[in-house]
DNA sequence: TCATTCTGGATTGTTCAACAAAACTGGGCG
DNA sequence: CGCCCAGTTTTGTTGAACAATCCAGAATGA
């Protein structure tokens, strides 16, 4: 009961490591040593190695040949890339949204776990429930294919997101905003939920992008 | 020059089994043995079950813990949600698209080798075409993200077509299909083109969906 | 002084051997 | 006929080993 799917080291493993690289403790650009990780996560050099594959290819870490893997460094292009697919997938799972779908339960839950962690101060937990947020609205399609691919392009942003100071500033403004889409789609006025969730995204994106340039323009001089 | 990307043995093997359990040689459901597996490819079996995490994520194989993994069996389920997912990422595509775009010459390429492969008689190569082609339009949005999820889609599509007979029944009606959508992309009437292609995954999907239900029906009694 | 080459050490890529744990197999028994 | 139980196979994981590659710093030469 307590452990409904052991799943295996590997993919435990994988989860912990990508949990670390999204909190920020490994920083981006880092090079990750076989050995040395192996011994942090206490797994064997060749678990590790299994967990690499799983990372790189969603896309967390990056693998130069014969030299290893480091922590991805998110670039302009990637945001931009990961807000398009965001736009391409949130925006008609919204519209062609059934009302009464279980997913708008966990829509009303992450707006309200939402609240309760800006009031007490917790930043991250508000990150959190924002992502939840999003990723609920992927699963009013009932698509596990889709849900995956979003999780892991979330998972990406994130990993920029852990790059700019004070994330607070990113997800405050949009607060009250979630609340207004969800209110939309318990209206079964999808069509005005859509619309604002596309209003939504070009003005996250925005937001986004300009720290971004902002963070690159501190970085590389001139 | 010959090989421009080594790699690493373990994608490189990766390849390998991807274009094995795709070309159907490999029957779905069918348990792979990971020290028989290794030896057939002539790889470790670490190095196998590297293989092994890649080719599951893709949904190619699936894992059941302790059990070894298999060929992923397809369900009508599964062949359902590619298509909402291909409706949902090649209509906006093409919509979308730059008439100029270097996708558009693959995208003719494809048509062009479709109907020589036709000429020979080669369906296999037919359906290959078709699949590039399908490729090319998701490679119109220049989205590194889009274009890799939408081609494990299509490895995961293509597997269910393994299962059934007659495969040429499914592309044939197609190929012309292609090329009208070609023209008026070449034409530059984006919205027609999105149109047709709609209408062409339809179509397609009820072809597909019906050959899998007479299968399903005649496999499972009763 | 500066650039180049060389060399030693560290890291990755891959394989092999070993073992615990779980699943499958076949026979024995109620 | 169904259940249990030992033996065998297979998976899950670890550790060690070795070649190939890369990296840093010393040695060399202009």
């Amino acid at each position: 009961m307590t452990d409904p799917n052991p799943a295996g080291l590997a993919e435990d493993t994988a989860a912990r490591l990508r949990a670390q690289v999204i909190a920020g403790h490994l920083r981006p650009g880092q090079r990750l040593s076989e050995t040395r990780l192996a011994a942090d996560l206490s797994v064997s050099r060749n678990t590790l190695r299994e967990v690499f594959r799983l990372l790189t290819r969603e896309g967390l870490l990056t693998h130069a040949p014969n030299r290893g893997v480091s922590v991805a460094v998110p670039s302009m292009a990637g945001v931009l890339d990961i807000y398009r697919v965001r736009r391409l997938i949130e925006v008609p799972a919204l519209a062609q949204a059934w009302p009464r779908h279980a997913a708008v339960l966990r829509m009303a839950e992450c707006v309200a776990q939402a609240r309760i962690a800006r009031e007490a101060g917790d930043w991250r937990g508000v990150g959190s429930a924002n992502m939840s947020f999003h990723a609920a609205i992927v699963a009013l399609t009932d698509s596990p294919r889709l849900t995956a691919f979003f999780a892991q392009a979330m998972a990406e942003l994130r990993l920029a997101f852990g790059l700019l100071d004070s994330p607070e500033q990113l997800h405050a403004p949009f607060l009250q905003e979630n609340g207004a889409i969800l209110e939309l789609v318990q209206q079964s006025d999808m069509d005005a939920a859509a619309a604002r969730l596309a209003d939504y995204l070009d003005r996250s994106e925005r937001v986004v992008m300009t720290a971004f340039a902002r963070l690159e323009n501190g970085v590389t001089p001139g």
